[in-house]
Parts: C-alpha cells; structure tokens; sequence
DNA sequence: CTGCCAATTGACAGGTGTGTCAAAAATACG
DNA sequence: CGTATTTTTGACACACCTGTCAATTGGCAG
C-alpha cells in the first residue's frame, strides 16, 4: 500500500464516539471531532467521506461493546441478581462523565438529524440484540420458574425500561433514584 | 395599549408548537417556525425575543393540554383500564400524524441543544405532575390492593416506561408492538 | 534514488442559522 | 386629525457548518 494514513484511526474513532456519545450526532459538527482527535477536517473527509459515514464507524465499536458488557452483566447465574447487574451497568454507563454523557443510542433514535436509513438500522440492530440477550437469559428454566411474564415479554419491558431510564436520568440527573426505580420493576417482575 | 399585535398569537404559538413537536427544538428554526406561522422572522423575535422564549411559551400549552388528557385517561373507576387507557393516550398521541411525531417533551429532554435552565425545569414540571397523577390514581383503596408495588413505586415505573415507549416508538414503529408491551407491564404490576 | 500514489493541508464555495436595526406601517387615543 | 407607541418588514452583520479542491507533503515499491 502506498500513502499510509499518517493518524491513528483506532484513537480517532475513539474521539470521534465520545464526541457523538456526549453532544449527540445533530449537534456534533466535523470541528467537534477534529479538535478533539487532532486530525485536520480535511482528513476526516478523506477518510470517511462525510459525517454519516463517519458515525456508523464510530458507532460500530460502541455496539459491540455494549452487547459484550450486557452479556457479561447478565452471566450471573441468579436472575435477580442478573438483572440488577444489567441495570447496574445501564445506570452506571450512562451516568459517567462531567456533565453524565447518556446514551448515545437513545439520543440517536431520537435526533430528527439522524434520520438516514443506515443509522437507523444500526441502532434497531444493536437494541434488538440487547433484547435477544435479554429473552435467552430470562428463558433458563430458572428464570422462567420465577417469571410474572413469558420471556418474551418480560425482555421487551426490561429493554423499553432502560430506554425510559435514560431519559429520566436526562430530567432528574438522580443515579440513586434511577437504580431505585429499575428495582421496582424488577420486584414487579419476579415472584 | 398601543400598536396592537397583527398576528392571532394564540395560531401562531400552536403553530410553534406543531413545529418543535416535529423537529425537535434544535432542529427547528425560526425561519421553520414563520413559515408554519406566517408570522416574518422579526416579528417573532420582537414578540418573544428569542427562540427559547418562543419555545417556553409554546411549550407552557402543550404542558397543560398533556397533563388534562392524561387526567381524564387515568378516570376510569377501574386501575387495570385506567392503565390501559392511560398507556393508550400516550401511544396514540406520540403515533399521530405523518411522520409520527413522537414525544415534544422526550425530543427536548434528550437534545443537547434545548440544555437552557428554564427549559429543562418546564420538562421536569410536567413529567413530575404526571407522575403526581398517577400516584394519586394509584393510591386509591382499590389499586393499592390490586398493585403488586407501593403507588409511589408504580407510578415511577410507569412514568419512565412512557419515556422508554416513546424512544422504542422510534426505533420500530409499530403502535401494535407498543401496546403490547405496555399491556405487559400493567399485567406484571396488578396481581 | 526516483517515481507514484495516497494523505494532508488550508482556502474556498455555498448554504443556513440567530439576532439586530432602521425605516415604514398600523393602531389607539386625546 | 394628529401624535405617540408598537408592530411589521426587509436588509444586514456575523457566525458556523458541510463538503470540495488544488497544492503540498509523506511514504512505499521498484
């Protein structure tokens, strides 16, 4: 290969993902991530072609690793405690940083500048394999035993649960009020 | 008084309205705002100033109408059909028109171009007195024995999973799959 | 070392946004 | 009717954003 990428792109799309994660894609301008990557806009552009394109790259690792951290927080092999765990991890990511980044998949869905098809699709892929996480954990014959709801459901009101808990943490900015609530639902759920 | 405004302000806050429920409040412009209004540009910042004004007082409406409607929803003698009725308000209000609009207060919580002091207290008003109204409904001597929670409990659960239906409304778009799951979520809480 | 090719760089074009301002128009009131 | 006050109107200043482009730089291969 010749005229080799003179940044680094893995720390690039790093920046890039934090940037996006805490201002959200509308409100996130090529300059944003510039500046905070310390590649000039211009590279930016020739490496990704524009700011769409840019985001599906950046929001590729972020998917990723989302689905490992709640594999790993629902391994627990008690289901209550599981589903602490997920909340846990839920709450806990979404409040980190000064001032609490969110979720940038939540502020995506919601941005009316985000209406592309492809980023669309990636964030309905990455809530659909959060909720298949969620439906083969609470369907183990344990979790099944103890259960208000079918698996099935009862993952589709845990995955829109976290989605509403993002948005309160946005209007109270209460982690403890939040962890508070997640365990009610989860009470409601078990018998 | 002198020099009487020229345009029907009471239109032209709906209008406003209309607009930010659509785009969101970052996304809107003055200009959109005009247009929708057929109130010019600069008659609008001599009326209200600013943009975050105009959207206060736009705002101060909706609050109002959403905090009657989810009264008369929440009146049915009945807790499980006062939930249903209520869930079904809320899905059908943010499913409405082409697109479907979604949520003003979610869209505006999450952008962090709407991150102004008064803004966010307007949002907190209204999601807390909806939440006060489903406390109340909850604490009556019926619900409390059917609830599988304390009415405190309940109600935040159910104040946050509206956030979350409004937020999975986007991603799939389906008022069916909504329904359903809301349906979920009132069997795992009335015993 | 040399030539080729891609990445970098800074300037540029074109569009869009907010908010301001002075002149013109409209209105209420004495 | 005339005056005072406000609204309306269109132009303006200024900032910012996206995407492009030509010239320059840097690295790899032969």
């Amino acid at each position: 290969m010749v005229g080799q990428r003179q940044f680094n792109e893995r720390r690039a799309l790093e920046r890039a993902r934090e940037v996006f994660w805490l201002k959200g894609y509308g409100a996130t301008t090529m300059q944003d991530i510039a500046t905070a990557s310390g590649v000039l806009r211009g590279s930016l552009y020739n490496a990704y072609r524009d700011k769409e394109t840019l985001f599906l790259r950046a929001y590729e690792g972020y998917a990723e690793e989302m689905l490992e951290e709640t594999a790993r927080a629902l391994a627990h092999p008690d289901v209550e405690q599981a589903l602490h765990d997920f909340f846990d991890f839920t709450i806990t990511s979404m409040t980190m940083g000064v001032p609490p980044r969110g979720c940038l998949t939540t502020k995506t869905v919601v941005d009316t500048r985000a209406d592309d098809e492809r980023i669309r699709t990636a964030v309905r892929d990455l809530l659909d394999g959060m909720e298949r996480l969620l439906r083969e954990r609470l369907s183990a014959e344990e979790a099944r035993a103890r259960l208000a709801l079918p698996p099935e459901e009862a993952a589709r009101v845990l995955i829109t649960m976290t989605r509403g808990i993002v948005v309160m943490e946005r209007v109270h900015q209460d982690p403890a009020r939040l962890r508070s609530t997640a365990a009610s639902l989860v009470t409601a759920l078990l018998r």
